[in-house]
DNA sequence: CACTCTACCTGTGCGC
DNA sequence: TGCGCACAGGTAGAGT
């Protein structure tokens, strides 16, 4: 599932790809899935024909591109979420559509920007402005610095694990690096953010910010072989049953608030 | 405010 | 072999 690290990954991708996204004059716009598109289709369809993507950005989970309209300056956005089986391609044009595809910008010298999705959770839609979106979102779990966590923290009164879930609170966390980060805080996913000490939250956001940073790095996670785009070792997630690195212990696979949580009972003591 | 549940999707892997 | 079904999970929105 394309967390914040993954959808970096993208991002680095498309940005560093050659030749590039950026400047791209958009030709067609397909789409192959109606649902893909939230909001009106032919009103997105309409605005981005004939644009020239000029950036790209990430906020969590989330991807915006800006277009140019070829006659003049008005600006308009894409934004992009992949929820959890979305993937994005920069490839030749005659490879602009395969059995999952949902989506594809045609563009100019040969290229198609090309939106893959099994299950077609993902979606794009049109924005006047990013912050429409990322209002609603707390700072990038990647970018947040130390005391702008603590001071987000201070007051609240809520289980660890659906706290890094909620994306008003951090922008970027799903459920395979909470996990991840959880364990590497030593902290029980059900522990109550305000009964923490004050080295335990330290520990937490030096926890989020490794993980995301190694992640990032890696490109992503490698569940078992099951991701192919990254090299980031889960240590936790997906390993139900499976001896904990550390301590030798089974680690527990449990549903809390209906996700599989997956921790180490002896090194995350419920408190 | 904090939490729970449901809907949205479809490929995978299990039991029978 | 093949069928049915639970499961995976990010987000929105309604309910407790």
């Amino acid at each position: 599932m394309p967390e914040l690290p993954e959808v970096e990954s993208v991002l680095q991708c498309l940005s560093s790809s050659s030749p590039a996204l950026i400047g791209r004059q958009v030709q067609k716009v397909l789409v192959l899935r109606d649902s893909v598109v939230d909001g009106d289709l032919d009103t997105l369809v309409t605005a981005l024909t004939g644009s020239i993507c000029s950036t790209i950005f990430r906020h969590g989970k989330y991807l915006f591109f800006g277009f140019l309209s070829s006659h003049g300056t008005q600006s308009r956005w894409m934004a992009l979420h992949l929820r959890m089986t979305g993937r994005l391609f920069l490839v030749p044009e005659h490879k602009s559509r395969e059995r999952h595809t949902r989506f594809t910008l045609i563009l100019d010298q040969g290229l198609a920007l090309r939106f893959d999705d099994p299950r077609a959770f993902g979606r794009v839609w049109l924005v006047d402005d990013p912050s429409e979106v990322t209002v609603s979102l707390g700072p990038d779990a990647l970018l947040v610095t130390r005391d702008c966590f603590l001071d987000r923290l201070a007051g609240l009164k809520r289980q660890l694990k659906p706290l890094l879930l909620d994306q008003s609170f951090v922008a970027g966390i799903g459920n395979i690096y909470t996990d991840e980060i959880l364990f590497r805080a030593r902290l029980h996913p059900l522990r109550i953010s305000d009964s923490l000490t004050s080295e335990e939250t330290t520990l937490l956001y030096e926890s989020m910010h490794t993980v995301l940073e190694q992640a990032v790095t890696a490109k992503g996670a490698n569940i078992d072989g099951v991701f192919e785009a990254g090299s980031f070792h889960v240590q936790v997630y997906g390993r139900g049953g499976k001896p904990c690195c550390l301590c030798g212990t089974e680690i527990m696979k449990e549903r809390f608030g209906q996700r599989g949580t997956h921790f180490c009972p002896v090194c995350q003591p419920c408190v």
